[in-house]
DNA sequence: GCTAATATAATAGTAATACTATCATAAACA
DNA sequence: TGTTTATGATAGTATTACTATTATATTAGC
């Protein structure tokens, strides 16, 4: 069987919590809990109570809820990057690449059977409603030198190349897809809370049409 | 003297800050304070011995923390309503009026001398460094039919009746200028702190370009 | 099979936070 | 003058976010 392993930096977890049945377990059930309870009303406390562990063993894996969060945060853009690999195997313009790259951003996940602990689908909805409280804070500075937002980075940074891929002058990759990645998170959020914010309708068709033709016609060379 | 009264909803506060002495104190030194520590190092007990008051009388004037943040940003987008309609006076064509807007999102504000508790450049770096915070909570829908984003609500209307005006075929006004506002917040705050995340150089007119550029293009009709 | 290291559980405790409640006093208002 | 209203002063509670200590069970090395 083909494993996969997705790789998190030790900056983001105080003992690996991949290595261990309980670090799994944990994993797990904050990830059912974040969801369930939103990441304010989530503490260490209940997460030892669900798995009938301790507040002192979850300590033992994650320093604090915040850094929890930006481990969860992490994997899944580790998780994403792999995705985008896979696909781009068998897509060959820039441009076909872009618009898969933003599905799969907006696209509710499969479960990969592979890593039972981890619920792409429910990840995926905790990353639209508390991405952005991981940079957020007032330590963002030291955290981004420990590598906290490496993963969105490096996801920001892929993208940018391709679409210059399809025009060299264009100014603005990073900002444009920094911009698009947080647009596919709040714009999910959007039409389910805020729809006053949002012309989509529900179903990740319309923020696909959406954001596919904001970033086409964006790059693409003045006439 | 000419006065000026921006309007927010009685359910952002218990007991209307505007109205007293200790409220515009209370008002103005939250400001500071938590443009200085941030929201989540805030607390009322900071705020009351700031001023020289107690906790109790803080939470006559807003139930909690949240709250306060919420009349803030609120009173920050009625503001720049106020701002918009003014400049709009003079300005005849849809574009000029979306570029204005951009502006005016991304630049830093002037202190308004008719409103001297309020520092609107501090204010504005608050909305920067704090805006998701409010509706990214689990409590967002009960919070929305109290009007806690009206005030954001209201500015994105206004722009996608503009942008329709130049294209009024376009399919998306609102996520436009709901994705348009929260990167104009947004990237001054990856300039600052996450640079990877953007290519503009610090100061504003980068990311004006950027956001113009991008606006004008995603509106225009497709040939 | 014994010893040592390691992981976890069990329990306790602390400082700070986010409130709520009560009462006294001072100002303003009718 | 009497009464409402705003604030101050003080106290108290439940929860949170940790830290520390000790006991026990499991595993690994020899």
């Amino acid at each position: 069987m083909n494993v996969l392993n997705i790789t998190v930096s030790h900056k983001l977890y105080h003992k690996n919590p991949e290595e261990t049945d309980l670090g799994k377990r944990i994993l797990s059930k904050s990830i059912e809990l974040m969801e369930q309870m939103g990441y304010e009303q989530l503490t260490f406390k209940k997460i030892a109570t669900a798995i009938e562990s301790t507040e002192a063993s979850v300590y033992r894996y994650f320093q604090n809820k915040h850094q929890l969060l930006a481990y969860l945060i992490n994997w899944y853009w580790g998780w994403l990057e792999v995705k985008l690999a896979q696909e781009f195997i068998v897509l060959n313009s820039p441009e076909n690449k872009l618009k898969r790259a933003i599905q799969l951003l907006v696209s509710p996940m499969d479960q990969d059977a592979r890593i039972p602990h981890i619920n792409e689908a429910t990840l995926q909805r905790i990353v639209v409603a508390e991405y952005p409280k991981i940079y957020l804070t007032k330590e963002v500075d030291v955290e981004n030198k420990e590598g906290y937002f490496h993963g969105y980075n490096r996801i920001c940074d892929i993208l940018s190349l391709i679409a210059l891929q399809i025009n060299p002058a264009y100014r603005f990759p990073h900002s444009l897809f920094s911009t698009i990645i947080s647009a596919a998170q709040s714009q999910q959020f959007f039409v389910k809370h805020l729809p006053r914010l949002s012309d989509a309708k529900s179903g990740c068709e319309d923020i696909i049409d959406f954001l596919t033709e904001l970033t086409l016609k964006t790059i693409k060379t003045d006439e």
